[in-house]
DNA sequence: ACTTACCGTAAGTCATCACTTACGATTCGT
DNA sequence: ACGAATCGTAAGTGATGACTTACGGTAAGT
């Protein structure tokens, strides 16, 4: 899954919660639903569509299925901002250096 | 303005294409929206968000208003998903560990 | 075997948002 | 000073998506 679907996934808050909730390792729908203001079947669309992106994996224990945080697919957003930052950087300097050269010819 | 403002901007495909086009320097209005299929005021509005997330910088030049890409907005993205990588890792470690001692008591 | 627990999916509703056209404001050129 | 250019904003419309309830399917407990 390509980054763009990740960004779509996290722009979405009640999944951001459902992220943090999983920060500190895997968790069964029902623990993620719990203290939760939403319905249960509504965590599970959110679960797909985290899965989707490439952001969750599941592992099917038994009755349960626990989702856990895919670090690949973090990398590949955090990859995608780091180049657009060198980017940004580097169009800033440039920028900067412009301006500086208009100053001198003035 | 939060992270969270920023991964919504960056959100809609139309304005990761803008975003696309600032990557190597800025540009006024009317440059971002030529070649695009939209009109020039849907661009505006994509501008003002991008800038109320802190994604873009504007300064007006004259007639026209320039529109840069902010690296702080960047950067700030950069360190959520960061420590989101983080935790991920750390959870995932203590996720193999974990499954090694079960095997042990096997 | 039967009940209970856990979970995903389907269908439908409601709000959000991206886009359009129309308009007003500011600045440049002559 | 006047017309043209550049841009932001307002109002309205259409589509996407987040949520609900209802249902089916599989595994665990007794």
């Amino acid at each position: 899954m390509p980054y763009q679907d990740a960004i779509t996934a996290l722009a979405d808050p009640t999944r951001r919660v459902i992220i943090d909730r999983l920060r500190a390792g895997a968790l069964p729908v029902g623990a993620i639903a719990a203290g939760m203001t939403i319905s249960r079947p509504a965590v599970s669309q959110h679960l797909r569509v985290l899965s989707d992106a490439g952001l969750l994996k599941v592992t099917p224990q038994g009755n349960r299925r626990l989702y856990a945080i895919a670090p690949e697919g973090v990398d590949e957003l955090r990859r995608y901002l780091d180049t657009l930052w060198d980017d940004a950087l580097a169009a800033f300097a440039q920028a900067a250096t412009e301006k500086a050269r208009e100053k001198d010819n003035a």
